[in-house]
DNA sequence: GTCTATAAATAGATAGAC
DNA sequence: GTCTATCTATTTATAGAC
């Protein structure tokens, strides 16, 4: 691997770690030179200015994630068990998780994100298509798009949100009552049968 | 009121949003003082510092919501209207979600998060006690702990990270299938009815 | 309590030697 | 492509007059 490469990529890790740590006005340039072991100028130099280092950390993080993911999704059949598998993904690639959800907060963050989750082709963010087939597949009867987008936003919200909140705040506080991992999944099952009885009640 | 008062709140008003819009990286003690139409000085003056004053505006949010929620919570006894309203209150009141939500995914965020929730007297976040109580009074059969912390936490954070992606994205693209108020409404009534059915279930 | 002025530190970005 | 040095702007915070 040449020395570009390298020192590209370094500075992505470096930056993709950062940013998720301390958002985007909370890292400085010279943050992630320093942590990324190369010059600061370099950063600049790679890729022009600090705002289009944030979106290429984000393309990096999307582009890895959606290819994994895709690689989960095809290894599960049960809904229930890709989607604890999606959640264990999230949970073990936090950094991914916290840019994505800071990038969507931040201001005009809604902009960029509309891009990443591809509103005009309604494929939604990594890992919502694997669970929409993963939903058809299980649920035999019809099924109208309002049926799927109820279960699908409400899974993946649910998975979304506690990998948050699990990144973020409970791993920090296992005080917390059912806030450890096993507890964590076995809610998300909970909620994927309640979910499945529910759609199969109306079929 | 006296000009003291006057100048504090008008302080805490302009940095509420601010906070909530750009975060405490992105937000500059001189866009506050712009904003809230006083003087650069007197926001140390009155808070001694930037971050003092970050934690002022979350307690500040904190009093406001757990207040007003309480009041909600009293003038409904089911939970799917108690749910809708919780989770109107929060559409409404964006700023402070925001600014919770930011200040938990900041770091070291989850120390102060700690202390607003309430984690010794697992009392929760605004408008979770509400839930908890309502569940209790809609299940008649027994409820574990279990049962009782899984209802509300999914409902919980369905509601909080729905508030979050139609504050920050959906209201932005009403383009987006599913994305209008009254369908955001009706999906929650769907998983709180989904819910209960569970619960019922194994009661 | 409010103001101006400024200190002291840090930010993003770049010029120019190698 | 990498480095040092630096420019320009902005930041938080405070000192001191009123």
């Amino acid at each position: 691997m040449s020395e570009l490469l390298d020192t590209k990529q370094k500075i992505l890790d470096a930056a993709r770690v950062l940013f998720a740590a301390h958002g985007f006005d909370g890292t400085s340039v010279r943050d992630i030179a320093n942590t990324a072991e190369v010059n600061v100028a370099s950063v600049n130099y790679h890729f022009h200015s600090k705002e289009k280092l944030f979106f290429s950390v984000i393309d990096d993080c999307y582009a890895q994630s959606e290819a994994e993911i895709e690689l989960l999704a095809s290894k599960y059949v049960k809904l229930e068990e890709l989607s604890v598998a999606i959640f264990r993904y999230f949970i073990l690639n936090e950094d991914l998780v916290l840019n994505h959800f800071k990038m969507l907060t931040s201001t005009h963050g809604d902009l960029y994100f509309s891009k990443l989750v591809g509103v005009d082709k309604h494929s939604g963010p990594p890992g919502h298509q694997a669970i929409v087939r993963a939903i058809q597949k299980e649920v035999a009867g019809n099924l109208s798009q309002e049926d799927l987008h109820w279960a699908v936003t409400t899974i993946y919200s649910h998975i979304g949100h506690t990998s948050i909140i699990n990144s973020c705040f409970l791993k920090h506080r296992p005080e917390v009552p059912f806030s450890k991992m096993e507890d964590l999944e076995k809610f998300l099952r909970r909620l994927v049968n309640a979910i499945l009885i529910e759609l199969k009640s109306k079929a």
